[in-house]
DNA sequence: ACTGTACCCTGTAGGC
DNA sequence: TGCCTACAGGGTACAG
């Protein structure tokens, strides 16, 4: 679910219940989401006051008073809500349809003053676990993490040298999160449509012989980032679970130029081409042909 | 080292 | 209505 532009969307809105509050106590209603939670998880958590609440890449990044790091990831299904003091669990006071779901909310952070963070997660493909915030970096879920694409890292020569080598076609190289960390199913077919790029296209083609990037490369690296950046703009995408922090779903489904539009006409002005759907190492990719080579 | 596939888990949509 | 299959925004563990 949660890529990139979903995950900020949530940290934004987290943020303020969040950072400089204290958690007053963690209540943890299964042993383990995707992986067991940390060992005596509740008890690490309890006491400690939120320092900052950072993300990289789609991982949320809870940094707590006492030099531990608590990561998340959302997996495809996984959602927090606000739940303020005086929100009592009855359905008349959950909005937007977000209502308790006893059966999915694995784990509440009680905050002090009275306010609940509810993490939900039906399919349980998200996980959380805890480090020390100075070896975050050596941790092996982000040491070998590609470039943020909203930062400098990312460069058409970044790209060109990493394509070089690679023999996996367009859609598989942005989708691995060795390459950039972040893009997803969405994300990686929209910016290839904005750069005009067929996802069938070989990666490699990124960078001439002597690893140069290509004017391919070149006009990626913006494609990517005005994508990315105006679905943040739109609180992301909502297909079905993803919810904002307090319960808004997110808005950039509205602008898809080829997701989930199979069958329907290019938007491009003048192309009258119509959005096909293909599958790229089990995942389904859309894109139109007419445009994108 | 790289690449493709199966798999983790649950819910929903569509065909029959 | 019910049953069955396919599919869904994620990543990992293998086999080749």
């Amino acid at each position: 679910m949660p890529e990139l532009p979903e995950v900020e969307t949530v940290r934004r809105g987290l943020a303020p219940v969040l950072v400089g509050k204290r958690v007053a106590s963690l209540e943890a209603r299964r042993p383990d989401l995707r992986f067991p939670f940390p060992d005596n998880f509740a008890k690490r958590v309890a006491g400690q006051s939120v320092v900052g609440l950072e993300r990289r890449a789609k991982y949320l990044i809870a940094s707590l008073s006492g030099g531990e790091d608590l990561v998340m990831h959302l997996g495809m299904t996984g959602r927090f809500t606000i739940m303020h003091e005086g929100q009592a669990d009855t359905p008349g006071h959950y909005a937007y349809g977000v209502g308790p779901d006893p059966t999915h909310d694995h784990v509440v952070f009680h905050l002090s003053g009275g306010t609940r963070v509810v993490y939900n997660d039906p399919r349980r493909f998200g996980f959380m676990v805890m480090m020390a915030r100075a070896e975050r970096l050596q941790h092996p879920l982000f040491r070998e993490l590609g470039a943020e694409p909203l930062g400098e890292e990312l460069t058409a020569d970044y790209l060109a040298a990493k394509a070089m080598s690679r023999k996996v076609n367009l859609k598989a190289f942005l989708m691995d999160q060795h390459v950039i960390a972040g893009l997803g199913n969405i994300y990686v077919s929209e910016a290839l449509f904005q750069a005009g790029l067929s996802p069938n296209r070989a990666a490699r083609s990124l960078a001439d012989r002597r690893g140069a990037p290509t004017d391919r490369a070149i006009r990626l690296v913006p494609a990517i980032r005005d994508v990315l950046e105006r679905a943040i703009e739109a609180g992301g995408s909502t297909l079905r679970d993803y919810r904002h922090a307090d319960g808004r779903r997110g808005e950039f489904q509205e602008r898809f130029g080829v997701y989930d539009r199979a069958g329907s006409a290019c938007h491009t002005a003048g192309c009258g081409g119509e959005i096909r759907r293909a599958v790229h190492s089990g995942r389904a990719t859309f894109y139109c042909p007419r445009c994108q080579r």
